[in-house]
RNA sequence: GGACACCAAGUGUG
DNA sequence: CACACTTGGTGTCC
């Protein structure tokens, strides 16, 4: 057998994101398990999408691993999971952030985030159903919705509105 | 002064539809008053579903009248009046009972005999809070509830289960 | 045409 | 608290 496998820790992240209203204030929660120990975190950010929440939370996660890790990550978003696991990220870079329909790829300044990550790590993806008693699921849930409620320090998406800069731009030329 | 407005009656149409469980056995109470009468009907179906029951709450009010009226139609059913006076069901009907997400529209068979009796008759829609203590809300509550209720003659919504029939045959395929 | 998520409103039943 | 019936919108992909 390979020692690799017996030696490199097996971390557990549950993720979720949400914006209200989407586009709007947003926020993730994810929970950190290795063993017999959790960790939660979240953010709040002024102006941003559900599903750059969704992606922020499995980035963040993984880049508070200080070493290799196996990483099993679950999320409800299909957008994250089919994104990796169908290997679609991977053609859009491939043809230099173009989707098969040749439009720009949105939200690429968190997919160039997310793909060293995978690269350092073993990321195993796992869907799972929204609102369906999965306990972590749900307190990511609260968590993200905490992180952008009241009263919270929230926190600017630059990688959001640098793009909505970018449309005023062009439709003032 | 236009003799129009002096010569049609006005009637007030109050309704209101429920099923138990939902979708299960289903009723509507309506109540229909000109001047200083009221009459009251109700009907129980089988098989259907709260909304059909308060769609047709509302679409065997206006077909009771025999001659063209001004009616005021009362509901606690957003899903009716919104439907109307947001105009969605003439946008509907213009995209080929679609919705604007594309997919198709619930209902149609209703919708379809709800819109000769708008264009009959001059029809406008109140929306009233449910159990919000309006006397003929209750009143039709009730009378929908009887009309379900034990021992009651149920018919057949033949226009909810022939959807579940062709939702079957779509199964099989 | 399909899928997932996020948000909003109303009703029905328990 | 939970289930179901229905609609409007947006974010994203195939």
């Amino acid at each position: 057998m390979e020692t690799w496998k017996t030696t490199v820790p097996h971390i557990e992240l549950y993720s979720d994101g949400s914006a209200d209203p989407n586009p709007g204030k947003g926020g993730y929660g994810i929970i950190l398990r290795y063993k017999n120990i959790s960790k939660e975190f979240s953010e709040g950010f002024e102006l941003t999408t559900n599903n750059r929440m969704e992606m922020l939370g499995v980035i963040s996660g993984l880049e508070k691993l200080k070493t290799k890790s196996n990483v099993t990550v679950y999320t409800d978003s299909a957008y994250v999971v089919d994104s990796i696991t169908k290997r679609w990220v991977y053609s859009w870079k491939s043809k230099g952030w173009r989707k098969s329909d040749r439009k720009p790829v949105i939200n690429v300044d968190l997919w160039t985030r997310l793909l060293p990550l995978l690269d350092f790590h073993n990321v195993t993806f796992v869907w799972i159903k929204g609102h369906a008693g999965h306990p972590e699921n749900e307190r990511c849930d609260e968590l993200a919705k905490m992180a952008r409620g009241n009263g919270q320090i929230l926190k600017k998406d630059e990688g959001y509105t640098s793009t909505l800069e970018s449309n005023q731009n062009l439709s003032l030329l």
